[in-house]
DNA sequence: TAATCATATTCATTATATTGAATATAATAT
DNA sequence: ATATTATATTCAATATAATGAATATGATTA
């Protein structure tokens, strides 16, 4: 009778893999970049959440290398590494056949570049402050 | 300016299913059932891991539907119940670029019927009492 | 009914992840 | 240099998950 555990170092790394994807903002970000490279203000702009937070996030994401940056000026915009990491959301999706998620691709009052070309050009100081409203669990 | 949140039902679904399966030990358990149905003891004996806390993953397999279980005499044989939880692990795999693990089809020692077709009839009370190797990371 | 066997559950402890608040950094423009 | 802008980090508090130990359940056989 075997008495030692099986090592699962494969298990383990998968294990990590999607524990790592396994964040509703952090899909959420994921998902935004999935349309185009976006820097933190757009995803503020689009989530509502603070730009603090969300670096967080995003320094999770790129600290395990799912997502790589690049400087234009006073931006930073983030970009996926390996497109792949969709196929394992959406077949998570389709697994719990829900209709797909609709994160919207121009928000209203994002003032990075990108979402700026005949829109406002309103300033952009750090945004949030009096935000605290429901998080869905 | 936003300044609540976005909601993420259908993200926070997804990562709840993917938190799921995001352990080392239960994604085992789900690869030795992608093979064949299998029993607990069977596990134990594959995993090395103790029977109790094999039943506790399999209670949270179970509790979300990603498994369900038939009892045959002594024996409770647990299923998949949906097989497209594997495209969610093949393709973790791939992403990962190593190797699929390998969890041997018919451990050495397992008593149960499944297992003992011409092997040892031996007593299996509950076998764990001096593993405590190690678990790796 | 009692003994046995496979399996499940409960409880307590520890480890890990999440999140908010405050603050730091680094490029840019004046 | 200084002020401004976008973004990052650090620290502390809290929530959640993982795990071990002990024990319970429930079918089965005698």
């Amino acid at each position: 009778m075997r008495t030692n555990k099986l090592s699962l170092d494969v298990e383990t790394q998968e294990a990590n893999l999607l524990k790592l994807l396994a964040h509703p903002v952090r899909i959420a970000i994921l998902k935004i970049l999935h349309q185009e490279e976006a820097c933190v203000c757009h995803m503020e702009a689009t989530l509502g959440y603070r730009q603090a937070y969300l670096s967080q996030q995003l320094a999770v994401l790129r600290e395990a290398g799912i997502i790589s940056d690049r400087r234009d000026g006073w931006n930073i915009f983030y970009q996926i590494q390996d497109p792949q990491v969709f196929d394992i959301l959406d077949i998570s999706a389709k697994f719990l056949h829900s209709g797909s998620s609709e994160i919207p691709l121009k928000p209203v009052n994002c003032p990075c570049p990108k979402c700026t070309s005949t829109q406002n050009k309103g300033s952009c100081s750090n945004q949030t402050k009096k935000e605290k409203i429901n998080v869905n669990d």
